[in-house]
DNA sequence: GTCTATAAAGGGATAGAC
DNA sequence: GTCTATCCCTTTATAGAC
């Protein structure tokens, strides 16, 4: 029997990506992928050599395109403050749409091989955190570039990496998960902690 | 056979704590854990009921000790901005000293089981975290006290949880590995920032 | 390109001896 | 309190038909 819809490497990988995401590597097993995607767990064979390729695949395909309008808004003629406040606005809609992303990146600096981590802070990292250091080099000379920029890219992720959590601690309100009030939220406390510095 | 040295709970958690730091709750099984005490599996279940359990009290095990000196400076009678610093300092401290404690908790956090997220949520984090956002509210009532007590906790903690990649970034110096130096950092920026406000 | 069937290994958990 | 032995299920991966 002809299958109807021959999956591609993307569709699988479309699907394989916010399950890795939500489970981790070992949490995520060949046939609940092969389930989602619609196909045996056999296909995916066709498809990838073995599960480690699947995930790495899963992982490049993750990071593709995510850091240009990023770099793009650092590298804009608008005041600092201006840049500041769109790059935050923007990494917040990011990693809210595509939470995916944060997630994949947090696990991999988990797992610790070194290699690994060198390869993504090189290859995918340094542009675009070398822009928000200059950034805040600009805002407030006084202050430690390095430090600051960690904090206000930690300030987003954080957020949004907590979110499977948050809704059960106290005080939890749906407005939380909202990327423009996590936005004005983290711009204001960052600017005004820098304004009287 | 009378085993020479038999093993307590507190024992065989203290070697479980770190392997599920590492490896995270399906990286790590009861093979494994049995191997590096030194007992047999089988004999695991002689003090857990199941590996649900074990994991559950070694996040317990984990956290209750370091929430313990938290909240102690929560509940002291100093200046809301003392307290403020000083629970930083110690949570910079706690993080920097054993990484294992914000490996479980960044793992938990990002780990899809809604049941356990909630136990987690409410036997385990609730009361540390409320303190946390009254202490927002004393400091500045007009922020929402739930983003800034997310924001705090994540300040501290990215700084720590991104040790391992952070030294392949520019900029990237010895003492950003510091507690105090980082503690001193995030202080700065969220008094200075709530005090504008 | 996908299927069914299956091998081989590893996982959680239990039974019963000591 | 720990052991060995075992059950039964899941997992990765392969073989071969269509």
């Amino acid at each position: 029997m002809r299958p109807l819809h021959p999956k591609s490497k993307e569709e699988i990988l479309a699907i394989a990506i916010p399950l890795f995401a939500g489970s981790g590597y070992s949490g995520v097993s060949m046939r609940t992928i092969a389930q989602n995607v619609g196909l045996s767990a056999a296909a995916l064979y066709h498809h990838f050599p073995d599960k480690q390729a699947l995930y790495l695949s899963a992982m490049a395909q993750a990071f593709v395109d995510k850091a240009d309008s990023l770099e793009k808004i650092l590298s804009s003629s608008a005041t600092s403050e201006k840049r500041l406040s769109q790059f935050i606005t923007r990494l917040c809609e990011l990693v809210h749409q595509d939470n995916d992303f944060s997630m994949l990146i947090q696990r991999e600096m988990m797992n610790g091989d070194e290699a690994r981590l060198q390869l993504l802070a090189t290859e995918i990292y340094h542009d675009l955190f070398q822009g928000v250091t200059e950034l805040c080099q600009e805002l407030n000379p006084q202050h430690d570039p390095y430090l600051l920029a960690i904090s206000i890219i930690g300030l987003v992720m954080y957020h949004f990496q907590t979110a499977a959590i948050r809704p059960y601690l106290p005080h939890s309100k749906e407005q939380h998960n909202d990327p423009q009030v996590v936005a004005r939220h983290v711009t204001n406390l960052v600017l005004l902690g820098l304004k009287t510095a």
